[in-house]
DNA sequence: CTGCGATTTGGAATTATTCTAAATCTTGAC
DNA sequence: GTCAAGATTTAGAATAATTCCAAATCGCAG
C-alpha cells in the first residue's frame, strides 16, 4: 500500500489550504480533496496521462477516489482552464497541466506524449477562417517517432 | 506485388473500373466493391463524417456493408494515404478526403468540423523538437464558435 | 449548527472501436 | 475460363472509454 518513493510537493494537507487548493480556489471552483489530488496528480507529473492512469495515481493518495469522480475532477478543471485536455489520436483522451503556449508529439511506436515549446502563438490566416468564425483555442500535435530515444522507451509501456 | 508492370491501362475486372476504383488501384489496394463505397462517400460530401455517418451513406449505395467493413475500409483508406482521419475532440474519429494542407476548425457547439486551407504547411520551431524524433506529420486544429454563422446550423449549444 | 445545493460515488448504460472465425471475393497462374 | 491462395468482408461478441444515474455525503453561507 505505502509508497516507499517520496511523493510530489502537490500533495494536499488535511483541509488546510495549499498552493493547489488556492489555485482551484482562485477559478472559483470548490477545493474539494478530490479536484486537489487530481490536479496534484497533473502537477506532479506531466507526462499527459489518460483519465485511467491519473485514476491509478491519484488512488496513492486517495484510495477511495472513483473514477466517475476523477473524470468530474478533470472536466471541472478543463473547463476552469487549469488543464488542457489533450486528444491526439483516437485513443483516450489525455491531460496535461502545462498551460503554456505548446504543441505536443506523439510517438506513435510507443505511444508517449511530449510537449513541443512554441516561443510564438501559432497563428492559423484569419483569411481562411470563414467570417464571424470565433475561434478560441488552436491546437498542434506533431506525430512521428521517437526512435527509441525517448526517456524510459519501452516501445509501448506506461508507468503506474 | 506486381511492381514491374507499369501500364497505362488496367487489368479489366468482373466489375468496371471508374476514377475512384483507379485511385485506389494506384496505391496498390485492391479495388474492392465496399472501399470503392466508402471513399466514394468522403469524396463525395467533405463534411468530416464519423464512421457511423460514413456507414449511413454508404448503406445508400450497398445496403449490406457492415459497419466492420466500414472500419476496415477507413484504416486501409487511410494507411495507404487516400484518406485523413481527423481527432478533433474526445468523441469519434471523423474521415477526410482533402490531402491538402489544412487545418481544422470545430464548433463547440454545433460539432461541426470545417476546412480551413493553409497556404504554407504548417512548420514548427525544429530546434523544440527533441534530437532524434522523427517527424511525419502536423495536424493543427482550432476550437471556436461558428456562431450559428456555419451552413445548415442546428447550434445543438452543448457548452456554455 | 443547519439547510441547501454542489460534489462524490458505484454501478449500470452508452458509445466507439476492435476482435474473431467463417464465408466470400480478387487476383494471378495455368 | 478454372483454380487455388490469400485478402477481404461479415455478423456478432468483446473490449475500451466515457457518460449517466440516483443516493449518500460534503462545503459553505447564514
Amino acid at each position: 500500500m505505502s509508497d516507499v518513493k517520496a511523493r510530489t510537493v502537490f500533495v494536499p494537507s488535511h483541509r488546510g489550504r495549499n498552493a493547489v487548493s488556492e489555485r482551484i480556489a482562485e477559478t472559483g471552483l470548490r477545493p474539494t480533496a478530490q479536484r486537489e489530488v487530481v490536479y496534484g496528480v497533473l502537477l506532479g507529473k506531466s507526462d499527459h496521462p489518460t483519465a485511467d492512469e491519473v485514476f491509478l495515481r491519484a488512488k496513492h493518495d486517495k484510495p477511495d477516489i472513483s473514477m466517475a469522480t476523477v473524470y468530474n475532477c478533470l472536466d471541472a478543471l478543463v473547463k476552469c482552464g487549469l488543464v488542457r485536455q489533450v486528444t491526439v489520436d483516437r485513443g483516450a483522451s489525455r491531460y496535461c497541466s502545462n498551460m503554456r503556449e505548446h504543441a505536443h508529439f506523439c510517438c506513435d511506436d510507443c505511444g508517449k506524449v511530449f510537449d513541443i515549446d512554441l516561443k510564438t502563438a501559432p497563428r492559423v490566416p484569419e483569411s481562411e477562417v470563414p467570417k464571424g468564425f470565433q475561434v478560441n483555442k488552436i491546437e498542434i500535435s506533431l506525430h512521428g517517432r521517437c526512435q527509441g530515444k525517448c526517456p524510459d522507451c519501452g516501445m509501448a509501456q506506461i508507468d503506474k
